[in-house]
Order: structure tokens, then C-alpha cells, then sequence
DNA sequence: CTAGGTTCCGTACGTCAGTACGGAGTCAAT
DNA sequence: ATTGACTCCGTACTGACGTACGGAACCTAG
């Protein structure tokens, strides 16, 4: 079961050592008992899947936006009754991603602008700046 | 011209004053040289029109995922000869803009799962983890 | 059974982008 | 002329998220 030691389990959660000791530090990953098989020494902490999904979903959300604090919380929300706190954080962070994505397609337009009047072949100054306004929130 | 305090300018650019003084120790903002109307102390630096879409392009470029260190470069390159350093910035921020808005495109849907699967009105856990997986990366 | 790679742990350092502070100077209105 | 707000400047601190260091313990292969 729980047979991997820390770096597979980091690199099966695509982070660094350093990182995992971090998130157990805050709380979010859980530090599993030592253990050795032939009970000789205090032995190693050993991780299973279960540490592995924990792992990803950390990441996955954090590309959602969510603060290591958020993530916290959801994860003492998983598998609890409280539907109502995490439809609550789910919804607010939704709009904030909504916002987000908006903010960067009009980004992404402006870049377009700027890529496209800055394009290598021609002479001359590229207006960067002017390829910004009318896009400024 | 030339009217603006460093509040004005700074409220204009939707920024705080501490912010654009900030960005003068970067060397992302240049700090015009005091001036009083009337000769007498040592005056007030002021701002124009130009500062205010300067200050407004930051922040549209920060939006855009630029760093501070990026956008000192887009702003030296502006009006300057060099369109093919200008475009190969653009380019590179485009791609990783899109890889973004995707990754964020994706957070959403786990989000909208995670927030239909724990719609406050049932009883019973919530797996918010599992609302995650198969789409982590 | 020893050499090497890992793990463990605490503490320190790093980056990015600000934000706050404090004291002196300056400006605008009363 | 004084008050009160704003400016200037250097330096220090914040917060989010790690990353690095160093020494002791541990585990595995040869």
C-alpha cells in the first residue's frame, strides 16, 4: 500500500521534495508514521495513492486560483457534510476564473495587436504602448 | 502639460502612490525632475498625459503575465527599431497566455463539477478531490 | 560492512510585487 | 503665518510560494 518514500512521491505529483515537506508543514499533506518492515530503526515515512491524489489535486487547485490557505480548507471539506462551505468557495472562486479568463482573452487580443504590428519583416518603430490602449481596464 | 502630483497620476493609473514610486526604483516609470512655477524651493515632480498610459500599459502588461523585468524591456523597446525582439517577446507570451487560458478553461470545469456535485441542497459527503481528478496534469 | 544516496528536520534564504513607516520638505488655503 | 495635506526618500517589512543548506540518521547494493 502505502510503499513509495518521498521523492516518488514528489515526482509522481510533478513537485520538488522541498515542496512536499512545505505542504506538510502547512498542513496540507499529511506526515505518515515512520516505519521499517524488520522494526529495526525509526525508519522512513512511506506514501500511497492516496498521497498522491492529494498531491495533484493541491496543484490542480492552484491552477484554479485557489491560495494554499483555500486548499486547505477544501481539503478538510472533502468527504465532510459541509456541502454548503464548499459549494460556497467553489462558486466564489468560479467567478474569480471567469474574471480571470475574460481578463486574459482581452490580453491576449492586445498581444495579438502587438505581435502583429511588431512583425520582423517591416521597418521602423513598433508603437508597443498604442498596441495596449483601448484594451486598459 | 506636465500637471499632475504623483497622487493624481497614480489614481489615474488605478495604482497606489507607493506603487508608482516602486516602479521608478524599477525603472519602469521615470521620475521627471522637481519643478515650482514660481522658482521659489525646491518644488514637486509632475506627470503628463504620457505617464498616465505609460503606467496604464504596466499594468495591462502585468495583466497579460508580463514581469516587471519583461515590461522595462517592452518599454525600451517602444518606438525603438528593434521589431524583432519586440515580436519574439510577443510571441512567447502569447503561447504561454493560451497554455493559461486553457489550463485556467480546464480549472473551470472541475470547478463547475466540484460545485454541481456539492450543490448545497443534498445531504451526505462531498468528494471534492474526486471532483478534480482526470484533468489534473 | 561500508560507501553512496535518501530521508529527516529546522532554519535560513530567495523571488515577485508591492506596502508601510518616519521624518523632513513643500504646497494650497484660510 | 499657520495648519493640514501631500511629497520625497530611504529603508524595512509583508505575503505567497517555495528553494537551499547542513548535519545526523537511515537504507540499499556491492
Amino acid at each position: 500500500m502505502k510503499s513509495r518514500t518521498i521523492a516518488i512521491l514528489a515526482r509522481e505529483g510533478g513537485v520538488g521534495v522541498e515542496t512536499v515537506r512545505f505542504y506538510q508543514r502547512r498542513g496540507l499533506m499529511p506526515t505518515p508514521e515512520r516505519w521499517s518492515r524488520d522494526g529495526v530503526g525509526t525508519g522512513v515515512r512511506r506514501y500511497g495513492e492516496e498521497d498522491v491524489r492529494r498531491l495533484r489535486f493541491i496543484r490542480s487547485a492552484q491552477t484554479a486560483g485557489f491560495t494554499l490557505e483555500q486548499i486547505k480548507e477544501l481539503l478538510s471539506l472533502d468527504a465532510g457534510e459541509d456541502r454548503a462551505r464548499a459549494h460556497e468557495l467553489a462558486s466564489e472562486r468560479l467567478a474569480a476564473l471567469d474574471k480571470a479568463i475574460a481578463d486574459l482573452v482581452e490580453a491576449r487580443a492586445a498581444l495579438r495587436r502587438l505581435a502583429g504590428a511588431c512583425a520582423s519583416t517591416d521597418q521602423g518603430p513598433c508603437p508597443i504602448i498604442a498596441a495596449f490602449q483601448g484594451e486598459a481596464a
